[in-house]
DNA sequence: ACAGCGCACATTGTACACAACCCGTTGCGC
DNA sequence: GCGCAACGGGTTGTGTACAATGTGCGCTGT
């Protein structure tokens, strides 16, 4: 119960997510894949001190941490209260689909302009990184590698605000697709990833941004954001007993 | 030199950027309005002993503020080596105008569907604050105003990660129309503000939307990104001198 | 005199200790 | 029996001490 990683002090890489920053971006990484690859679930709280033991480091680091992480969206900061892992209503879940839809549209036609040929060979390993997740069975990889994907993509756009900003919906994405999914299995299908990277690489706009905008359409397709599904946002599951008045506690009509 | 504000423990809003929220909030928008208002100078050092000690608070505090802000990215945070005050180069500068014609083109759309009556008069007395403070003469609190108003059209449009991303474009810009501004005087002109809101309120799309593009053009049309005015980025002041190859350490051709 | 090295100071990065706060429980009073 | 209030455990918020890193100055040797 009292397991933990090697102090990772000077360690170049631990894992996978290693980057080659300091601590915190360790761990950053480390918390980010756990939420994405939904060995997280959402709702779970994130207790400082217990993530501090796991990864060797002090409460600062992990503070830090999950500071990033709630920037992103994909961690809420209660504050006095706490860190849980984001559990996006249908509502946001509905916002951030409409603000990806448009920044993949401005992405897609600028990356038509700007990817050189080294990114777009980048954009196809990542495509077959991604089928071999899928082929392997492993969903959660499959998920992070499709939005690496995404996030690879707005690099080639070359606009520095663009790729922060996807890189937040992106994350949010990940986990709404972690929750919201129905059964349905082709995720992000990689097909069409390597149709828009065709596209793109011929330097058709127009088709780029079709591409990616039926891409959209199939993803949030997949997803049944009409029904909540076994929400744990008590106000949206007892929605349909609770008098809708606008303010103050709301109360049952029995 | 060792004066200090006073403690600012439970007050519940120090001068005139005091929100409702624990101390960082204070200080950070401290910082922040201190940076738009061109009372700090791009490149200034921001040193995390002398700003908690002008605040009255230790440095956890003011590291977090910082860390804020430079998430927004009015504040460069590089390791080891302090907090300086951001100075966007010319191609950020670009990169971040791109952008926000991109997210203003969406937002007025939205506005148009979603903004209430109430909100069209906050955002008419905004307008008028913004004149008074130009008339004033108070060049900084019209700039921070110009930008509030678009933040507050982002509210409007009423799609969070949006908003998120408004902010950190708004007060990029900000920074940048403080950087760059050739002399003219009528800066982020009130009157366009004006002509928009009424174009969102007669829910003319089309209209508001060419508006606003319009006002973008205005704006950076205000702006000399050509020539770069005495520029402190050493690698955009000696460009023409360096090799340009990909990567490695760029090398002077003697 | 100038280049190169090394030390000392200043500043940031990290860990830890204490204080404040929230929540669940227990006990009392009605 | 029920509601309310005080108490206690536990978690987060903040301040501070120490360690690590970067920077600048002075020293020395050529």
């Amino acid at each position: 119960m009292n397991e933990q990683l090697q102090p990772l002090k000077k360690q170049p890489r631990a894992g996978k997510a290693g980057r080659s920053g300091t601590q915190d971006d360790i761990v950053y990484a480390h918390i980010f894949e756990a939420i994405l690859e939904q060995r997280l679930a959402p709702g779970t709280k994130l207790s400082e001190e217990a993530l501090g033991e796991i990864f060797g480091v002090s409460r600062t680091i992990i503070r830090r941490a999950l500071s990033r992480l709630a920037h992103e969206g994909v961690v809420l900061l209660r504050p006095n209260r706490g860190a849980v892992v984001a559990s996006p209503s249908v509502e946001e879940a509905r916002q951030v689909f409409l603000a990806r839809r448009l920044v993949e549209r401005a992405i897609t036609e600028l990356a038509v302009q700007h990817a050189s040929t080294e990114e777009l060979a980048e954009l196809r390993q990542m495509v077959n990184d991604e089928r071999d997740s899928f082929s392997r069975g492993d969903r959660g990889a499959g998920i992070r590698l499709s939005g690496e994907f995404h996030l690879k993509l707005a690099e080639a756009a070359k606009n520095a605000p663009l790729i922060s900003f996807q890189r937040s919906l992106v994350s949010q994405t990940s986990l709404i697709i972690a929750q919201y999914e129905s059964g349905n299995r082709s995720h992000c299908s990689y097909d069409e990833h390597t149709q828009l990277i065709d596209a793109i690489e011929a330097r058709d706009s127009a088709l780029a941004v079709n591409l990616m905008m039926h891409h959209m359409d199939h993803i949030d397709s997949k997803l049944n954001l009409d029904e909540e599904s076994a929400s744990d946002d008590l106000h949206a599951v007892f929605s349909h007993l609770l008098q809708t008045k606008k303010p103050g506690r709301s109360s049952i009509k029995l």
